[in-house]
DNA sequence: TGCTTGTCTGAGTATATGCTCATATATAAA
DNA sequence: TTTATATATGAGCATATACTCAGACAAGCA
């Protein structure tokens, strides 16, 4: 497999970046689910939901979109499995599925503050 | 300031989330830096980085992709004090410039495993 | 059954993003 | 100073993204 048309200055550092990168599937992984959280309107969802659920209406109030904008999102959070709901009557209430993404956030928020 | 044009269930729980939430600078903060790692080309770069500083010639081979493609990459990722770079003679030596990046990476990958 | 409420969904649209290509810049060697 | 090497940059283009709008679906009540 001749990888090489490309210039190379330090062969043993490439092949050693080679040797241990991720998977193609955990690359794939780790850019969606940084997309998902890449987003201001869906940051404010994910930190509105680490004080409790809240249902999609209260959601668009709170960030003065559309129901059917938050929807949307909620709907692309889901499928990552960083929110989960419940339905109650004709309501839904959306709450975060994920332990981790309080923990990122709260780093990320440092970077930030630097 | 009529901020409910929209139905509303819960107002309590909506007023909660505005006294708590973030400021809109720390909002677009947050988002800008998850956008900067969500997205499989800089995900490689930055990973390839934690063994070590690569030049721009050496991530372009390791990652398949041209030298243009790779210094505009790495330009968003300087501009956002993620990496850094040095100069020795026509060679610029990019490094990672964040303590918070493997850590957020490392808990994203559990997530992603889960 | 019909009507209302709360949410979801598909299509359309404007903007953002990631690459390529051509060209510019910076450093070093001849 | 000319030439080569290594990287940076701007314009252009194809795709992705985040919203709006119209309409569908689900649950509860008359």
């Amino acid at each position: 497999m001749d990888r090489c048309e490309c210039r190379m200055i330090h062969q043993g550092r490439v092949d050693k970046a080679l040797k241990k990168g991720l998977d193609p599937l955990e690359v794939e992984g780790l850019a969606q689910f940084f997309k998902a959280i890449g987003d201001g309107t869906r940051v404010k969802i994910l930190w509105a939901l680490e004080d409790g659920e809240m249902c999609v209406c209260d959601l668009a109030c709170y960030l003065g979109l559309s129901e059917s904008a938050v929807s949307h999102q909620l709907r692309m959070l889901r499928q990552l499995h960083l929110v989960a709901n419940r339905r109650q009557g004709p309501v839904l209430y959306y709450r975060l599925n994920d332990e981790h993404v309080r923990q990122i956030m709260l780093v990320a928020l440092e970077h930030a503050r630097e």
